[in-house]
DNA sequence: GAGTTTGAAACT
DNA sequence: CAGTTTCAAACTC
């Protein structure tokens, strides 16, 4: 395949760019040897990237088709004809689509064999074979429309393209040295599973083939049928992702009309792997850079018919966008986890995340996956079609899960687990898979790690989780049109936007789904065949009333005991908290899934009162921690704010002018508070070294029991605290004092003495050791 | 554990 | 918005 100089890659149109699949590929060498040849080594300098990088620890292979020795990485890139999807120019948007590997022609092989034969030096542009070849002034090429027929790729020779009037259309630009291609497939959707280039020509395909890597250690992304909507992709940052890395961005021209950013991930700049997630501007792909951390295969299959997307559309003028398609995993492939960047470190960044859906019946259970997203300005739209996924989506600050509802029954076309994925299935995962496209909105906050969830694909036999008998995951999708939460303020157990379009949100606690996760991951990582994903990562998450979330949600719950108020009102500390009863001591609650309908309207009351109801009243102030404050402030009057009835106190800061305590004690300068404050100090160091002591107690009476088990067993099964009898222990005494008069008769000194004494205790109990596995009897004899 | 105190939440 | 009531946690005994 002939390839485009970079500087016509850099300036595709937007009609070529209007491309619902991109295959990136790795040159085999057998199969393109120019390509190796002209490609750099991975370990070659870093090309200098004007774009963000981004650090990609890993990308994440989930071609399911592709055997785990190609080198191959698929990205299906989504961009509809019409391409509006991009909110800002600015923003960064990667369209991806996921593909499915399964029913896709677009295969690995088809892929490398249409595309990766044909290399060129860069800026050199050979079109072969006729087609619909364009190089505008913009520097567009679209070289051809080639079917991928069998066997092609490996006649090509190098240099050349081989297309086929087949009505495949290939792009094919070069950007950089690589001279790695980047296969864009247009939508199609006559593909069948199982079926290969040969089926190809049945179901023309159009693919706009674009070599933009000049990056050597780039690996081809294959992507596999393009999905119906565009999506958007959001550059991530201050977070290690998986990502798909499409290519490097060799120069950035900046008077030339950039249209074509692919930036695959930025990151922030002190993280050591980086990764430049593509920028792409609707439907335009620029480039990818990724000069710092090799490429990971990235294999992304299984694309469905329908859109299988979640979107999280930018309210805001987002900088960056990021997508991410995920499909699912099909058994056997090696790549297992796609971890979704969902830390961004600028506001406004949009995620959008494309969840892609087996069609295949055999591949009933459909990968999770978790959205966590952070921004107090969080606004989120989730359209949600039907399916038969929940997905969850956690909200960094609103102390809420969000978690899509789905009915089990959607979704044939999507190929949705069906009957095989039931919903204590669906409650063994954590994450829930979105086939649907959902849009949302979201600030991120930066710098936030955030623990994710790695799709994991679950067997064929439903899985059910064992650890979470008390809490159900899947919620029923209860139509509740009336309420519509301001997301912002979204309540615990909001059910969003159900009816109509059966897209059932409700709103779980945040140590909730937390819990479901883990529990998830070790019901799967124990049942499943596939190794233990590596993907989790933990998640600094944003404060909750002074504490991250992720120490609220270490932190034990304190069971509330609620009797009037049925859990349904910010009296109860789990209902305010977004969390449900668990383990309480109520009655008459109402705080739990089974009272889904009183719970959200109790939510909505709750914030038709106080939009800020569910927000942490501890904000953080503007110099960090110290300067935390109550938003509301206390209205103490008899306690001094010096008892846990002050809010403020009990959260470990000061009062501030918004209080409207009297009497108050709770000051810097108080002498009652540092009076109490080293008093909870000494009683928390107590109490520590209580702990501690303890612990190692504990630790020590265990480890003897550990290591007196054998004898223990070959003894007879007595405990070991069993030979020291009373008659042994006066038998050591009288051994030990039989050594002191020795010692003494000697005339010894006292150091002397005491050594004879000490060591005798220790022949005493190295000789009680000794016969406690040999006789029920240990007798001491001195 | 029962009773009291306290202040936020809810209500008027 | 202010006053009152309700409520559950914190506290005391």
């Amino acid at each position: 395949m002939d390839v485009v100089s970079p500087e016509l890659n850099i300036l595709l149109p937007d009609e070529i760019m209007d491309t619902e699949a991109i295959v990136m590929d790795d040159d085999p060498p057998a199969e393109s040897p120019t390509a190796s040849g002209q490609s750099q080594p991975s370990d070659d300098a870093p090309i200098p990237m004007e774009t963000d990088v981004l650090a990609v620890p890993e990308i994440v292979s989930l071609c399911s088709d592709a055997p785990p020795t190609q080198r191959t990485q698929a990205l299906t890139t989504s961009i509809t004809t019409d391409s509006t999807l991009c909110s800002t120019t600015s923003a960064t948007q990667l369209l991806l689509t996921p593909s499915i590997a399964s029913s896709s022609p677009l295969t690995l092989r088809t892929a490398t064999a249409s595309t990766l034969t044909s290399t060129t030096s860069p800026g050199g542009v050979s079109l072969t074979s006729g087609g619909l070849q364009k190089l505008s002034a913009s520097h567009q090429i679209i070289l051809n429309k080639v079917a991928s027929s069998p066997g092609a790729d490996t006649t090509r020779s190098p240099g050349t393209t081989t297309i086929t009037p087949g009505g495949q259309k290939f792009m094919v630009t070069a950007i950089g040295k690589s001279g790695q291609s980047i296969v864009l497939q247009l939508p199609h959707t006559g593909s069948k599973p199982g079926s290969g280039q040969g089926e190809a020509k049945a179901h023309p395909q159009h693919f706009k083939v674009l070599t933009i890597g000049g990056r050597t250690d780039l690996k081809p992304v294959m992507v596999g049928q393009a999905v119906s909507s565009a999506s958007q992709v959001s550059t991530l940052q201050a977070q290690q992702l998986k990502t798909v890395q499409i290519a490097k961005k060799t120069q950035v021209s900046s008077a030339g009309p950039i249209k074509f950013i692919i930036t695959k991930a930025v990151n922030n700049k002190g993280l050591t792997a980086q990764t430049s997630v593509s920028n792409v501007i609707t439907g335009r792909v620029l480039s990818t850079s990724s000069p710092v951390t090799s490429p990971r295969t990235i294999t992304l299959s299984e694309t469905l018919s329908s859109s299988n997307k979640i979107a999280i559309s930018p309210l805001k003028s987002p900088s960056k966008l990021t997508v991410v398609s995920v499909a699912s995993q099909v058994p056997n492939s090696p790549q297992k986890s796609v971890s979704l960047p969902l830390n961004m470190a600028h506001l406004g960044q949009q995620i959008l995340v494309q969840q892609s859906t087996a069609t295949s019946p055999a591949k009933p259970m459909k990968p999770v996956q978790t959205v966590t997203v952070g921004g107090p300005q969080f606004k989120t739209i989730f359209p949600l079609s039907t399916s038969s996924n929940v997905q969850q989506i956690q909200v960094p600050g609103s102390r809420f899960h969000y978690v899509r509802l789905v009915t089990a029954t959607t979704g044939s076309s999507t190929g949705q687990a069906g009957s095989h994925c039931t919903n204590s299935s669906m409650t063994a995962k954590p994450m829930v898979v979105n086939t649907a496209q959902v849009r949302m909105s979201v600030p991120i906050i930066p710098a936030q790690t955030m623990k994710q969830v790695v799709p994991k694909p679950l067997t064929s036999s439903g899985q059910l989780l064992t650890t979470q008998t008390q809490q159900r995951l899947i919620m029923p999708a209860t139509p509740l049109p009336q309420i519509q939460p301001n997301l912002t303020n979204l309540p615990p157990g909001t059910v969003l936007a159900p009816g109509s379009g059966n897209m059932g949100y409700a709103v779980l606690p945040a140590h909730y789904v937390t819990q479901l996760q883990q529990s998830a991951y070790v019901t799967l990582a124990s049942s499943s065949g596939f190794p233990t994903p590596t993907g989790i990562q933990t998640q600094a998450r944003l404060p909750l009333n002074g504490l991250s979330t992720s120490d609220a949600a270490s932190r034990p719950r304190k069971p509330c005991n609620c009797n009037k108020s049925q859990c349904l009102k910010l009296y109860c500390d789990c209902f305010a908290n977004g969390e449900f009863c668990q383990n309480c001591n109520c009655t008459n609650c109402f705080n739990n899934l089974e009272h889904e309908t009183e719970r959200a309207k109790a939510i909505k009351a709750c914030l038709d009162r106080n939009p800020e109801a569910f927000k942490p009243k501890i904000g953080k102030g503007k110099e960090g921690e110290s300067d935390r404050r109550h938003s509301k402030g206390c209205n103490c009057k008899r306690s001094g704010c010096l008892k846990n009835y002050c809010e403020c106190y009990e959260a470990k800061i000061m009062c501030s002018s918004t209080c409207k305590c009297v009497g108050c004690k709770n000051f810097e300068e108080s002498p009652e508070r540092k009076t109490l404050m080293h008093l909870a100090d000494a009683a928390e160091v107590r109490v520590q070294q209580q702990t501690a002591a303890k612990t190692k107690l504990s630790s020590q009476i265990s480890d003897l029991f550990t290591r007196t088990t054998p004898a223990i067993t070959s003894g007879g099964g007595r405990m070991p605290f069993t030979f020291v009898t009373k008659e042994v222990a006066e038998a050591t005494c009288e051994c030990l004092l039989e050594q002191a008069e020795q010692a003494e008769l000697i005339q010894q000194p006292q150091a002397t003495a005491e050594r004879m004494i000490l060591e005798e205790f220790g022949r005493c109990l190295m000789r009680i050791i000794s016969s406690a596995g040999k006789t029920d009897c240990p007798s001491i004899n001195c």
